[in-house]
DNA sequence: GTTGAAATAGATTCTTC
DNA sequence: GAAGAATCTATTTCAAC
């Protein structure tokens, strides 16, 4: 990354907040031309700091209304890509952190109901050398600019 | 949410892989009409099940390298709106969980480096009245469709 | 639910400074 | 680096089915 300025940084906050932001709308933002402002998201884009686009879902209006984060500790000799691999073809699944120390991996998990999640528990449970888990039930949540 | 079906699962999932993604490209793969997939997802926007759409950034691309979860543990009369408040004015947290159990809350954050996370996790542990912390680091993660 | 057409707006390219 | 104009593409609305 040899040059990010302000007004990089300024691009990337409106298209947090609006990834369907257009060019025309953020020019005057940054005091830019829209063919410049163009230029730069093509840059971040080819620099790959802009990893893609994506739609925010609000979960609970589907019916998957509970979150939750389980912690997985895994027999010493699991390779770490195992770990991975082994969760994210649980449907429920929604992101797999793979951690330093205890637990060994940390995985956020979305489901309908109670019974749905003691399910995919034990789906994760029964898969790999899996050696203990822990729930975190999620009550609430807030995240960065959503 | 009254109907909800397989076409619209067809275009979020499409959405979720490019928030982007035009009328007219998705068109074709539902088999609708582009005026069609325009009223859907119109709908989903009505109905808050699409809440916004954002942009993917690569954030080692950045600088900010380390990503860390904190696990806090609060006083028994801490309310669970305070225990998120004092933690999104921390710029450095992405995201804030409050929990059922212990711990009461698993925040996500993200830093330069170890020291800059060190300071970031003194922040958390100064304001309100955290009794303890864990911090799990993040070695390596894997999100869905991204 | 569909099609087709028309109007608007945005993206993109090119030439200019 | 930037702006402005021309072109192309996509969105959006509408009428009719």
């Amino acid at each position: 990354m040899p040059e990010f300025d302000d007004v990089d940084r300024q691009l990337l906050r409106m298209l947090r907040e609006d990834g369907r932001c257009t060019f025309s709308e953020m020019a005057p933002e940054v005091g830019l031309s829209v063919a410049a402002v163009k230029r730069r998201v093509d840059r971040l884009k080819d620099t790959g700091v802009i990893k893609g686009f994506t739609v925010q879902i609000d979960h609970t209006k589907l019916g998957w209304g509970i979150e939750a984060f389980v912690e997985l500790s895994y027999t010493g000799t699991t390779p770490v890509g195992e770990i991975v691999r082994t969760c994210y073809t649980v449907p429920e699944v929604q992101a797999v952190f793979t951690i330093a120390g205890d637990p060994d991996a940390l995985v956020h998990v979305r489901v309908r109901d109670i019974e749905h999640l003691q399910q995919v528990i034990d789906g994760l449970r029964r898969v790999g050398q899996v050696t203990g888990t822990k729930t975190l039930m999620v009550l609430g949540s807030w995240t960065r600019t959503a």
